[in-house]
DNA sequence: TATTTTGTTATCATATATGATAACCTTTTT
DNA sequence: AAAAAGGTTATCATATATGATAACAAAATA
């Protein structure tokens, strides 16, 4: 353990009272949101990365790259997701 | 009225019959329906374009493509929007 | 423990989303 | 009818999403 070692959950809080870290949380919910409901019906049909890609028709690791919340996907490519796992994705502003 | 003038509503139900426009048309909903939505929810609120677009820090001719449904908008661009507009953006999948 | 399956990460090439500007068209207002 | 405001379209530059491959790591299973 060195001097840059930091335990998460001591610095959670100072974290989530920066308004700028807030906000920015806040900003990515939608995306965890959705994205975590896509992991969830993927196991929930018992599929593999592997085959909800050929599905898809795209490749293993780019369904992992969407699981791991790194990006941006696109709307267009949310909804070859959820019809891959044969459901419909539902959008609108509350 | 040259020979290559069609009358829409003539035309409409062989096209609905045509399994890969109908395949089409229903992949391309729930972008249509988002779209709307925005559109919808700009209205209401009495903005402009480039007001909406002076929120979200972009450009008018911008938020004319979104609204024109002529292309494919990254999720955040969709947070983005539906923040601009005092909303938050719900997606699930059904 | 060895093998197989599943998931992750890095990287490259390509397509496309996005920001921006400008010119134009349409609608509203004066 | 002229001017102003609002919306559209074309276009360019740049950033980034996406497809693809490969090598690796982790988990499951024999």
């Amino acid at each position: 353990m060195n001097d840059l070692t930091v335990n998460f959950s001591e610095i959670k809080e100072s974290f989530m009272e920066d308004e700028k870290f807030k906000s920015d949380y806040e900003k990515l919910k939608p995306r965890y949101d959705i994205i975590s409901e896509i992991i969830k019906a993927r196991k929930e049909k018992k599929l593999t990365q592997e085959e909800l890609a050929f599905k898809v028709g795209t490749r293993k690791s780019n369904i992992s790259r969407l699981e791991s919340g790194s990006y941006n996907p696109s709307l267009d490519f949310l909804i070859k997701i959820a019809e891959g796992l044969d459901k419909e994705l539902k959008i609108n502003m509350k």
